[in-house]
DNA sequence: AAAAAAAATACAAACGTTTGTATTATCGTT
DNA sequence: AACGATAATACAAACGTTTGTATTTTTTTT
């Protein structure tokens, strides 16, 4: 045997029962345009030649190919992956199939990537921008061509014509921090991420905003904004920041999971007890924050419901007849505040 | 414009142009058979006309689809996350997507994505073997009808006809375990996974095999199968088994990261000190370790680098003219001890 | 039993490429 | 200026489906 086994068509079937191509397409299907008994004896042919059918041609004909194109930042946040099990759910019982992308974390990547989603094998694209991404002229122009698309996290600026999935950054962030002003603290610590991430401004203005609500000053001092886009660098950033204080915070709000971990670790190590001491707030909460001792309060955030809604707004969207008369939707999900041992 | 925009085809760009479609199509391919002014023709009015190539029709004519398909056991497992980030590094540089899907651990859903794998829309698949997994007749039999494959991780029996990418479980247990005995620890408590699943058999008998070795006793006390399938019982479970040991081991080696935080967090809620009292060694090395206080030692398995190989292979075996005469690789990628705090 | 209606099936174009072969244009040679 | 050689291009089949329309077969009606 040393060669490739030809796969059977619908030709063969046809062949081999004396019937058209045509009839044996449609009684795969059920069509009830063929007789029962023709179809039965389809379907046992099929099944004794070991027919399977060719996805690719049944695309380029019905110009649809049940796959969904998503684009995220990066792979190793599971933040990101939780999302995208959360699609993968939902399409996969809507017959669709993902195709996941990264990003890097690179504007130029993430056009590059529609591009090539552009080229016709997703029926629909979800993505959550880079924080690179300042304009949003690609998605508009790939959105104008008829490509349906849903939007989630770090948006910066909306998109017309795409359907949004979200959470309220600001408002969460207030609740957090009025959470930790509420437990009598009064020197709290802001550390954020990136500045160009939307996720990450919003956070911050809702630290600030709660702060202001209850007259709190803000130190500057007890502020830092991680650049680092690697694990390794934040590892050190954070050391650095708590190092170099010249007071210890009674709080401090951290703008991710990793964030609040590494927080405790520093503090843990100077000496600190959490939560008498040193309160935390973690935001995410995908689970890292129940192995630490202590467990950490986090922000939860619907992340895998994120993933749900924005395959189910996708998919709505290629379902409707007419494209252009879909009315644009922007889902905003409820965050909650998960209280374990570090407050 | 209430419209679908009607996709620029190589047609159109020969039409503007009175030349034939082939010409077109071989300009674009930049095949010398076509004069140099007319390719610079052909170039200028397919930029100026937005023209995109249909993957699904250049697919479906050229018989390759350049899609890897990727399945795995789970999505939220670091371990095999990290694989595909190898996975898709490798593919990206060599022009392919990878269309990734899980199995959810379940024999079943693993036929059924291999079935829609088979209708033809990857050229080549990557598997890691759920634990259930018993025989392999399924993928043989996708093999023997020429669909290239390559496995890793967890891989009960061997498969002929597919790549194996691997480390060696036994080996790596045996000297994480070998580490712990040298530095004097005589009870050495196990805490493993579900024994169907083959890379927990072997970091059993890794384990075994050290303590054969060193002429210690193995305390069946001390041994854990861990046979939660989720995060929430795992804990649970853990928690369990040191509650109801008798005695205190002195140190612990668990099959893998979260095993071994889980561990340590248990212990340390107990009292213990890491690592005067007890030792903890972890299997993976997939960043959490780090976080932890104290750090974490573990058998640090190269995941990416699995992913990266594996990808390898398998483009190898779609480059290859013959198919039938690639010779089956076996590569066994070296494990390393990173010694941290706990040890 | 013939005509009309309905059911079942066949034909053929279409989806947008690639690619082997046939044809036409261009060039150098004499 | 005619010829052959070569370069450039055109034609058409193929990839494996789907689907609108035409045709044939069967059933119903009178």
């Amino acid at each position: 045997m040393g060669f490739k086994k030809r796969r059977v068509k619908l030709e063969d079937i046809a062949r081999k029962l004396n019937v058209s191509i045509a009839t044996v397409s449609r009684a795969l299907d059920e069509n009830p345009r063929v007789k029962p008994s023709t179809r039965e004896k389809v379907f046992n042919t099929a099944k004794l030649m070991g027919y399977m059918p060719n996805q690719i041609a049944k695309s380029l004909s019905s110009g649809k190919t049940n796959i969904i194109g998503v684009l995220i930042p990066r792979y190793d946040e599971p933040f990101f992956i939780e999302v995208c099990r959360g699609i993968d759910q939902y399409a996969r019982n809507h017959n669709y199939k993902i195709l996941i992308s990264s990003s890097r974390n690179s504007y130029e990547f993430e056009k590059e990537n529609l591009i090539s989603f552009e080229r016709g094998l997703v029926d629909g694209i979800i993505l959550s921008p880079t924080h690179e991404t300042e304009n949003v002229a690609h998605l508009n122009d790939l959105i104008s061509k008829g490509m349906p698309m849903v939007l989630f996290d770090n948006i910066r600026e909306q998109v017309s014509g795409a359907d949004h999935v979200m959470i309220d950054d600001k408002k969460a962030s207030f609740a957090a921090v009025e959470f930790l002003i509420k437990k009598g603290k009064k020197k709290i610590a802001f550390i954020g991420g990136i500045k160009e991430k939307k996720v990450f401004q919003d956070r911050y203005k809702g630290f600030i905003a709660a702060l202001t609500e209850y007259d709190i000053p803000v130190h500057k001092e007890l502020i830092l904004h991680c650049n680092s886009l690697h694990r390794e660098f934040e590892d050190k950033e954070i050391l650095d920041f708590f190092q170099h204080l010249s007071t210890t915070p009674d709080a401090v709000f951290a703008c991710t999971d990793n964030y609040g971990l590494l927080t405790m670790k520093t503090l843990l190590k100077t000496g600190k007890k959490i939560p008498e001491e040193v309160a935390v707030i973690g935001f995410g909460d995908l689970g890292l924050g129940e192995v630490f001792v202590p467990t950490l309060t986090c922000v939860s955030q619907p992340s895998f419901e994120m993933g749900q809604k924005a395959a189910e707004l996708l998919i709505n969207q290629l379902n409707e007849p007419d494209e252009m008369d879909h009315k644009k939707t922007i889902v905003r999900l409820e965050t909650q505040l998960t209280e374990r041992e570090s407050t």
